[in-house]
DNA sequence: AGACAGGAGCAGT
DNA sequence: ACTGCTCCTGTC
């Protein structure tokens, strides 16, 4: 008789980068260990290797079904239909030509409420460092190869629901400590019943959201995209902001939310939520450099008050 | 040095 | 409905 240590599982693929997928805001536990990504999906460490017709996942311990990954990886998306689905204008098609294998994940819903609270004016590697913090304090071992550091599962809402805002804090959560543990002890209390969002309204579920404190509407829409996978949640955070104003309006001096609230619902489409991760991603690796490198150059030099009356240019 | 970051919440208009 | 301020903390 042999124990069997680990195991391993091949899918081939024409279209899944999973570096581009990995890397896109949308997940904050994935680290590039010896040319591949690994992290803890479902309480199991897995390591997910880039291959030259689709990718490979690898396990620490013995795996028969490979449904949770799959489920994560939503490898049952049809992306040449996605795509078609996107509105055909000059900017998606960029997006579109510069983001193939590009990905939307169906991450565990608490873990995404979670993180995305913690994300609140915070840049990628800080909420990746919250959250391996977190994990850390307050999550369950997993096992890992013999030559992995220890690594832990995202600790269960019961178990932060039981942290201080003092022990929140020390994992540089800042003035998000409360909003994270008072969301947990609404779902502890009951208050908010996260598997049953799956069955609601887009809208309902996300008023349900927006309940709990350190939630607003940008983080909502978050956790129905990336945790529970609504086609058309679609986050407007500062750079789609700016993206959706630059690209589609160049000449209006200044987009009300209503406004751009107004036309995303409009033009997007039925995938709108992967239309708004491909613009996202497409803006980020190659507009965002330009974009700062103007900012900077109209900050100018630093002291030059003429007057306070500044007009709003804040970006 | 000081603004700002992949925001929310609040008071004030 | 919009404006402006504060909330931690690290970075440019």
């Amino acid at each position: 008789m042999s124990i069997k240590l680990a195991s391993e599982r091949e899918w081939v693929l024409a279209d899944f980068d999973l570096a581009a997928t990995l890397t896109s805001g949308q997940a904050f536990r994935w680290r590039f260990v010896d040319g591949g990504w690994e992290a803890v999906v479902a309480g199991r460490w897995v390591r997910l290797e880039q291959r030259p017709f689709g990718i490979r996942a690898v396990t620490s311990a013995f795996c028969a079904n490979w449904e949770w990954i799959e489920e994560y990886l939503r490898l049952g998306d049809d992306m040449p239909a996605i795509l078609a689905s996107f509105p055909d204008d000059p900017p998606m098609r960029s997006a579109q030509a510069s983001c193939r294998g590009l990905r939307l994940l169906r991450q565990d819903p608490w873990e995404s409420l979670a993180s995305f609270i913690a994300s609140s004016s915070k840049q990628i590697v800080q909420i990746q460092e919250i959250v391996r913090l977190l994990s850390e304090r307050f999550g369950e071992p997993v096992k890992v190869p013999p030559d992995r550091p220890p690594l832990w599962k995202f600790p269960t809402v019961e178990r932060l629901a039981t942290a201080t805002e003092i022990e929140l804090r020390n994992c540089k959560l800042g003035f998000r400590a409360p909003y994270l543990l008072g969301t947990a002890r609404r779902i502890v209390f009951g208050e908010l019943n996260l598997a049953s969002l799956r069955n609601l309204e887009l809208r309902v579920a996300r008023d349900a959201l927006m309940e709990c404190p350190g939630v607003g509407r940008k983080i909502a829409e978050c956790v129905l995209l990336f945790g529970y996978g609504f086609p058309t949640a679609f986050p407007v955070d500062v750079w789609i902001r700016k993206a959706l104003h630059r690209l589609y309006f160049p000449k209006v001096r200044r987009m009300s939310p209503q406004r751009l609230e107004r036309f995303v619902e409009s033009h997007f489409g039925t995938n709108s939520g992967y239309a708004q991760q491909y613009l996202f991603h497409y803006v980020r690796t190659q507009l965002g450099r330009q974009w700062s490198g103007e900012r900077r150059v109209r900050k100018g030099p630093p002291k030059r008050q003429q007057s306070k009356v500044g007009h709003g240019d804040k970006n």
